[in-house]
RNA sequence: GCUCCCUUAGCUCAACCGGAUAGAGCAACGGCCUUCUAAGCCGUAGGUUGUGGGUUCGAGUCCCGCAGGGAGUACCA
């Protein structure tokens, strides 16, 4: 409808006035609700080839466009705003449409389709995960989602830091003060466990340089020489010399670690088609880096460092080699891209990362190219901002954290809490009862996290918890779930649905929410182009907004006009049905009851 | 020091690449369950969009200055 307006506004000016305007200045939204009509044209920009008032070329316009399209029921002109009011019929149409398309909305696959490869999670593999790789995940997994919607073909892909001095260090504090401890022996969760002593290293660390400090040494030498900063370097160089036994307790911890992530990754509902690990591919970024240094594109440090000079395209030098030979993290970026490209023919390349690292990719976008790799400059860093908490950012080493399984255990118990209170569930057996929970849970903390700009900064009070009422993730699943029951309930009256009658007069809050169904596929596509899961979050939330005052205000059952009451069922089935493709690209499952 | 980002109601967030009287939720107060699920609906109150300029028919949105907050700039990842 709106394309059509376009072009009929662009004909009107031409028409008119006899100037040629381009589409693209043709702006048309949504009407406010403050005034009559469903989409508005903005005249002002034709004001100089029209050479009349706002009011009075708005009419013009108004008289012209409802004398070509047969759906503009009547028209307004306030000031310079063009109001248009479309015919029920238009909207009536557009709703059979939506009913028997089992993918509305969404853009299918083809021969021809790009594929693009999403990188999300990248955990290192010496912690837990907390608050902050929640939201990296979420947004990774929707991201694809949503691409995927858009008719793309999507590798979702983990690129685990499975090596470097991080995990050199709860290494190093496992065997000091382990005593052999495992996830069996201990009952404890293998990250957690290996977390626990990353904790304990850095309080080692700190309490070794606190030490050689009171003896008089500076604190850049303490930092340096403490006796734990040496063992994890030599353990970390001992690695990659394929030291046995350091690889041996290295993959023993590392499976610790990966069979606790499994875990939390199945609680969260997120996969991944490939998995890299920077074991594998540290060694192609050394061998590439090297390379580049053969060819001169890199320089070597008297004392065997090698380094990026940065200066020309304005920014610093960057390590690319530590000058005992091993690998920093820009190394490994560099050898995994490389095996990615040989792995599959990607056309787009989705960098899921937080916007701390902004620095980082642009570093590694030039290096790519510096190296001779034309699609080193098609990275796209999908930056996202951080997860703050009151105190300010979490930090791993202080345990300033929210962790992400305790964090999903108090949102099931309190979703329990909640649906116990309402007693809607009390007939049903144990296990769909805590089914249910925790898809609520679930879906309490995916939408609080999705609904805001992927791009800002968010907050999170602990204390505060995470709501159930209100602009949530809970409030639109028991719609749906509202939704489900009557149409359950119409199931048992024998009511029949067939595509609706476009004759029928309508109520208000019917074409509202007709109109909100129909923009379902233009926020798809919008969410797709500007990688945002937040768009359709707040599309979800005022879709089910306009329901609920719907269903509210206007009985469907209870309607004994056949052909009306079928209208308002087509209605409701449809708007369940948005609800639940909109929260799978989100994903959110629906419950059918709650 | 240098670079980048942020600042909207008491709190958490919206505002469709510059459009009409800046919207929601939470918290507060008041109404609505004999009727399709009250995790709902309706109403009241709450704002000089950090601040000062500029650009134009029109600025929360674009440009410049200032204040406050954050991130990056490591032989950390």
């Amino acid at each position: 409808m709106e394309q059509l307006l376009k072009k009929s506004v662009v004909q009107a000016i031409k028409e008119l006035y006899g100037a040629d305007v381009k589409e693209e200045t043709v702006q048309i939204q949504l009407t406010r609700k403050d005034f009559e009509g469903d989409l508005t044209v903005v005249v002002f920009p034709f004001l100089r080839f029209a050479k009349k008032s706002p009011e009075q070329t708005a009419d013009d316009l108004g008289q012209f466009l409802s004398r070509n399209l047969s759906d503009i029921a009547k028209y307004n002109v306030v000031k310079g705003f063009l109001n248009l009011v479309i015919s029920n019929a238009h909207w009536i149409d557009g709703l059979n449409k939506a009913y028997s398309d089992s993918n509305y909305g969404i853009t299918a696959q083809t021969d021809d389709s790009k594929l693009v490869m999403v990188e999300y999670s990248s955990p290192n593999t010496n912690k837990p995960l907390h608050m902050g790789h929640i939201r990296n995940n979420l947004l990774g997994h929707s991201i694809s989602e949503i691409l995927k919607a858009n008719g793309n073909q999507v590798v979702k892909t983990n690129i685990v830091n499975d090596r470097g001095i991080h995990i050199c260090k709860s290494m190093y504090a496992w065997m000091k003060e382990g005593k052999g401890e495992t996830p069996e022996s201990s009952g404890k969760k293998g990250d957690h466990l290996v977390g626990e002593y990353y904790v304990k290293f850095d309080r080692m660390y700190k309490a070794e340089v606190a030490g050689l400090m009171e003896n008089g040494v500076p604190k850049e030498e303490a930092e340096q020489s403490a006796p734990s900063i040496i063992g994890a370097r030599e353990m970390l160089r001992k690695w990659e010399q394929d030291d046995p036994e350091i690889r041996g307790l290295w993959e023993t911890m590392n499976q610790w670690v990966y069979a606790g992530f499994d875990e939390t990754y199945k609680k969260l509902g997120v996969g991944f088609d490939k998995i890299y690990y920077e074991s594998d591919t540290y060694k192609v970024g050394r061998d590439e880096v090297m390379r580049g240094l053969n060819e001169g594109v890199f320089e070597k440090h008297d004392d065997g460092s090698v380094w990026a000079n940065l200066e020309p395209e304005g920014l610093d030098r960057k390590i690319l080699l530590r000058s005992d030979g091993t690998s920093v993290y820009m190394t490994q970026d560099i050898g995994t891209a490389k095996l990615r490209y040989e792995d599959y023919s990607i056309d787009k390349m989705v960098y899921v990362v937080g916007n701390e690292q902004n620095y980082h990719f642009q570093v590694l976008s030039i290096l790519l190219d510096k190296l001779g790799y034309e699609w080193g400059k098609d990275l796209y860093h999908f930056s996202y901002g951080m997860v703050e908490l009151p105190q300010g950012k979490m930090k791993s080493r202080e345990g300033t954290v929210v962790d992400a399984d305790d964090l999903v255990e108090e949102m099931i118990k309190v979703a329990r809490e909640t649906s116990e209170e309402l007693g809607k569930l009390d007939e049903y057996d144990e296990e769909s009862k805590r089914e249910i929970h925790r898809m609520i849970a679930l879906g309490a903390l995916k939408y609080f996290i999705l609904k805001v700009d992927p791009k800002k900064t968010m907050m999170f009070n602990p204390l505060e918890s995470i709501d159930f009422n209100g602009n949530t993730g809970p409030f639109i699943q028991y719609t749906y779930a509202r939704i489900q029951s009557v149409l359950r309930k119409a199931k048992d009256q024998g009511l029949r649905r067939d595509v609706a009658q476009t004759g029928l007069q309508l109520r208000e809050k019917e074409i509202e929410l007709l109109k909100r169904l129909n923009a379902f596929p233009a926020i798809v596509k919008e969410a797709g182009t500007n990688y945002s899961p937040a768009l359709i979050a707040n599309y979800c939330y005022e879709l089910v907004k306009e329901y609920n005052q719907f269903y509210h205000d206007i009985t469907i059952l209870g309607e004994p006009d056949e052909a009306v009451r079928n209208f308002r069922l087509v209605l409701t089935e449809t708007t369940g049905n948005v609800i639940q493709r909109g929260f799978a690209l989100l994903g959110i499952e629906c419950p059918e009851r709650m």
